[in-house]
DNA sequence: CCCCATGTTCGACA
DNA sequence: GTGTCGAACATGGG
């Protein structure tokens, strides 16, 4: 489920573990979210004290008053909440941090997510690597166009979905993009009018805000005038040219698209 | 039973 | 080297 603005959202619900210190950590060490055995010094965390943490795209880490920072991500269906000590353990629950107050619970059923410690060191490098955020200043309209040069032969909706470009947007933010932009699903880069680049610049970033104002902040409900409610039954009306959506599968993952409003030329 | 799923990675192939 | 495609990962929902 979490792309930008949810991950972002989950990343919030651990914010009150900030300045508590762990007393004691569960794993489900069995638990493919640990397959990148990075470190093995989980204990260590124990006693800390988590300083702050970041979102970049789909990726969190948490720093503590320790030689490690925890980096996660969540997969398809990860998600992190916080609990009341007594409530009985869930399913699916394969990290807890234990506070005097609280636990706190990375929870992911099909456990494509993932949980490494990291040196601080290696941290601060992996971080530093990390493409240029969408809602960075660095994310100017000569960057973007060093990105279209590097995408040109790709599917348009393949290119919106490298993490190495646009860190955050997945399926549902893609769709929504191009639906803005109106911007056909089956181009490719290098097929993009040329009067549709500067609003596709622009719709890249505005769709990524305002995904951050509805869904990150609350988890709020998209308005009916995005395409993003539309979508998720397979008889979709199109909110611009009530007419019905079509339902396709473009790079591998389901595409929707309006094809009178996203037309080809 | 069937098909589908908001993510990523890897191998096969043109 | 490029890009595309399908499968795989593991589980739950409709």
């Amino acid at each position: 489920m979490p792309e930008l603005a949810e991950v972002f959202y989950y990343s919030r619900q651990w914010v009150e573990l900030q300045g508590l210190a762990i007393t004691q950590i569960f794993q489900n060490t069995a638990a493919r979210i640990f397959r990148d055995k990075t470190a093995n010094h989980w204990q260590t965390i124990k006693g800390a004290t988590l300083l702050k943490s970041e979102t970049h795209g789909k990726k969190i880490r948490f720093i503590f008053n320790c030689p490690y920072h925890l980096h996660i991500h969540l997969g398809m269906t990860g998600k992190l909440y916080q609990a009341p000590l007594n409530q009985p353990p869930q399913k699916h629950q394969h990290l807890i941090l234990f506070t005097e107050q609280k636990k706190f619970i990375f929870q992911d059923s099909r456990m494509f997510g993932k949980a490494t410690l990291l040196q601080n060191q290696e941290s601060e490098t992996q971080w530093q690597k990390l493409p240029t955020a969408i809602l960075s200043p660095a994310f100017t309209r000569k960057e973007f166009d060093h990105l279209i040069q590097q995408g040109k032969r790709k599917n348009v909706k393949a290119w919106l979905l490298s993490q190495n470009y646009f860190p955050g947007i997945g399926n549902w933010m893609a769709d929504e993009i191009l639906w803005r932009a109106r911007i056909n699903p089956f181009f490719r880069v290098n097929e993009i009018p040329e009067n549709n680049i500067q609003t596709l610049y622009t719709v890249i970033q505005s769709v990524s805000r305002d995904a951050l104002e509805v869904i990150g902040k609350n988890w709020g409900n998209p308005p009916q005038t995005w395409l993003f409610p539309h979508r998720w039954n397979r008889q979709g009306i199109c909110p611009k040219t009530h007419q019905p959506l079509s339902y396709t599968t473009i790079a591998g993952r389901s595409t929707c698209y309006s094809p009178i409003w996203q037309k080809i030329p």
